[in-house]
DNA sequence: TTGTAAGCGTTATCAG
DNA sequence: CTGATAACGCTTACAA
């Protein structure tokens, strides 16, 4: 069954597919019109077996790739979720990002990744950026924005924010993540080793996940009757140079204590190398304790005792709840528990001499 | 000036901005037309003072945000750049990535990021799914892809590869990196140290630039007239549990050899922990090099000798350069030059009586 | 089941 | 300098 008169005659090799193909032509020269090529496309109607195969293979032979943005545009859905990180280059985040992905291709939805720099202009730029792509849902990690600006940006697209606790609602919700607890267990798994003189070297005092840590530390001490001691508190800055910093002063003033509990694992690697640096061996002299599990925390030498954030299924179940969201059905978003991963940087002492502990 | 009979008291609460306002509702509402508010947009004609803030003020009063995609789908122009990584969880890409991102804000473009966790299929899919998404670029970090079927995709935008040497072109083009001098420069050093058996722990053979690492190793060794053994060598997988196991199966074959090179870092975090099992110190029984200089490496214990690429600034490259190669213009990629960084984990050893080393 | 035609929200070409 | 008006490439009623 032939077209036209020279309809075959005309384009001897149209294979080469010319860069940009679009749907008309595909459907020219298949015969049918527009229309049927983007049921067939989309699956979104029943068609003759025959006009389906012509179709596809007119599509196959041009190579034709529909106009992502064509189609958005005309259908109001752009399958798109913006991920906004603070630092794309952080191997804290680098994690959460992969569990992010790895959801988001399932349901049929592209991540776009951006990041604000822990800059609060940025975050607002990058949102803004987002939502003019007309994403469909944005997942925030860590945002530093306050709730009621969320709320505004949230009015475009629903926003899943990691790492905070938020009034959760159909369009805004938060994913906490139990720092307190986790900062708890591992201040009390140093106690319960034997160790009373336990510093501290806290992570910025503007994210609120570092002082939350900082409150665990503080009510385990508190619980096991120790109480907080500000004097064994440096600062850090969640990053490797700040924990050797932070661990160089502590040496430096010379209080007494034998463990050391990190605000992040970045900070511990830094004081690691501020103890290696001083002859003071980990964990013979001095107990380490870091916080996140980084990937190459259990390659360090002596791996790192650590609290493990499931990233990856933080990841996960912030794609799952952003589909959801989009989707309108309600979510349950429980707080994520950590756990203690016990490693070789911290070792039981003998409790000096007797003190007020109970047994127990 | 008034409009309308009762333009003024039919939206009485405008400024509560419905979710997605259109250019239309602007050009409405500043009683001008749509190109014109399209021209203040985008700057492309003089418009009079007083419409200009006509716009502006309504633009600001219904928080108007121009859709990305109609004006992509209109201009031709989207802006994007694709940037396809191996994994994005990977610490090595993540500061490529960061060079990409910085570098390319400044001269307008946005990059979207997209893995292909390294699956030739992966690679091929999400390399159309950017192209369908109509990226005017796509920065490639370590194409599994060959040549042809590269140039094939580049037809459709222009394409720079890292880590990779291509017959450069005008649509495609490559950014090799020099692994074989930074793995001839490292064994060298080695070398001059003292030692005379080197083991090496390789990287995948299907990787290009793990092949010219262990060239480079072997192609110093020759021309110290040590020769190349490959009873030194093992097979690793360029991550940690590789490493581990590899250096485990170097140990309990017992050749001996007094140093061990190792084709990426995080091969020389697994090589580590599997000697601080085995109670081998490091540098005092076997040095250790190892090749990228992770952010982490200097915080080993001890701190990574170790080959240091630029990451931050080969991204900077990829971006310029593919902006460049989107504008048309010529450029000239030469092969990024690595640079050995000596730390605590390598250390002079007496060599071993005498041999056939030739002095100098 | 299939085709026609009207958008989707901008930009760009032309007159004026 | 400004306003109609026609694209941009696809989806989607609405008819047939």
């Amino acid at each position: 069954m032939t077209d036209g008169p020279n309809e075959n005659r005309d384009a001897p090799k149209e294979d080469i597919s010319s860069p940009n193909v679009k749907l008309e032509e595909i459907a020219r020269a298949a015969g049918v019109s527009p229309s049927t090529v983007s049921r067939i496309l989309n699956g979104s109607a029943r068609v003759l077996p025959e006009k389906q195969r012509a179709v596809e293979e007119a599509i196959a032979r041009f190579n034709y790739r529909p106009n992502v943005l064509a189609r958005s545009l005309a259908s109001g859905r752009t399958a798109t979720i913006g991920v906004l990180t603070q630092a794309v280059s952080s191997p804290f985040y680098a994690e959460w990002l992969r569990g992010i992905e790895e959801s988001l291709y399932e349901p049929g939805f592209t991540p776009i990744f951006v990041s604000s720099r822990w800059n609060l202009d940025d975050e607002k730029a990058r949102l803004e950026e987002l939502i003019a792509r007309r994403v469909e849902g944005v997942i925030l990690l860590h945002a530093q924005l306050d709730e009621p600006s969320l709320a505004e940006y949230a009015r475009h697209a629903p926003m899943l924010v990691l790492g905070r606790s938020l009034h959760n609602g159909p369009a805004l919700a938060g994913l906490p993540i139990d720092n307190l607890k986790g900062a708890r267990d591992a201040t009390r798994h140093l106690i319960e080793e034997g160790h009373r003189e336990i510093a501290f070297i806290a992570g910025p005092s503007s994210h609120e996940d570092a002082i939350e840590r900082l409150d665990g530390y503080r009510i385990a001490l508190e619980e096991a009757g120790i109480g907080f001691d500000a004097g064994l508190v440096e600062q850090g800055d969640y990053l490797e140079t700040g924990g050797l910093a932070a661990m160089e002063r502590l040496m430096a003033r010379r209080p007494t204590f034998s463990a050391v509990f990190c605000a992040n694992d970045q900070t511990a690697y830094g004081a690691r190398l501020a103890m290696f640096r001083r002859g003071v061996r980990v964990p013979e002299d001095i107990s380490l304790v870091g916080f996140d599990d980084l990937p190459t925390s259990s390659y360090m030498t002596p791996p790192l005792t650590t609290v493990r954030q499931p990233t990856f299924e933080i990841g996960r179940l912030a794609a799952q709840g952003i589909v959801q969201m989009i989707r309108k059905q309600s979510i349950s978003l429980s707080p994520v528990p950590l756990t203690l991963v016990t490693r070789e940087t911290t070792r039981r002492i003998a409790p000096p001499a007797s003190s007020g502990a109970q047994p127990g």
